[in-house]
DNA sequence: TTTCAATTGCAAGTCGATTGCATTTGAGTT
DNA sequence: AACTCAAATGCAATCGACTTGCAATTGAAA
């Protein structure tokens, strides 16, 4: 994410305090998060909870966050990365790691040829759920 | 699915009634259900609507149901299917279809090989939104 | 038929997320 | 620089899907 303003008023979104501090705790992590792990982040900026969910709703509807259900107990939202990819999640802690691999455009294209009732996709979840190697080792 | 009560046994689940009555509505059902649906459906049967997720939890545990996000507003459930599947959801109205190939050996295979962190894949989601034709015609 | 862990129903609780409303503010207009 | 107003915000209340505690019931093994 190049210049935070610049993207919310090419969004022609305001740049509003809570759009600004949201975005920038996106574009420091590199891991989905969670509105609590948000509110977390928020150092000085002391920004209401419910404007946090109307702002990331905000940033969903603009199409620059991602929203992913990680199986976990709360929603996680990702800036929409320009390498389009998705996590394999442990099931156990939650560690998490990105893959690029998903061949959703010939998936997708196969698919559409079939379908009698979609002519189009705009979109896919795809999330791989295992243990990692530490929680592994720890039950054995 | 074969005989209800001879899967539970199978399973060494107890052959309850609430257990055949949602086992039974699953199995005439081809599309995921949601709690509130199977609450529904429930005809004379009148089974409480805190066991419904009690008993839903043990066929998940179970293996013989699974859990799917279908973006809508409560979660979803349908009976695992000797054909691994997965659904194409209309995000204005959740018309669904049903898609078969996912290539997730394919792809699964390859993340293992890189990962550093994880040596296993249990499970995997995998679902695609877009607009069915019904309601493309709608809003033009 | 005896036994007991598993299951169930009811009520209450949890908690992420939403909503109503009065106030403030970003940003375009004069 | 002041004016205007839709959009954004904070606070409190609320929603609603889901969970939990507990006493009563029941499936199934002995
Ligand atoms: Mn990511
Ligand atoms: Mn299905
Ligand atoms: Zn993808
Ligand atoms: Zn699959």
């Amino acid at each position: 994410m190049k210049n935070i303003v610049e993207t919310l008023k090419t969004l022609k979104l305001k740049v509003t305090p809570a759009r600004i501090a949201i975005l920038e705790i996106f574009s420091i992590s590199d891991k989905p998060l969670s509105v609590e792990i948000i509110a977390k982040r928020m150092k000085d900026k002391q920004i209401n909870q419910v404007t946090i969910y109307r702002t990331i709703e905000s940033l969903v509807s603009a199409g620059i966050v991602g929203r992913i259900d990680l199986r976990r107990d709360a929603i996680f939202y990702e800036l929409i990365d320009e390498h389009h990819h998705h996590h394999i999640v442990c099931t156990k802690c939650g560690l998490l790691e990105d893959f690029e691999t998903c061949q959703i455009e010939e998936v997708s294209k196969n698919i559409i040829l079939k379908s009698k009732k979609f002519k189009m996709i705009q979109d896919h979840s795809f999330e791989l759920f295992g243990i990692c190697n530490s929680c592994s080792r720890k039950n054995v």
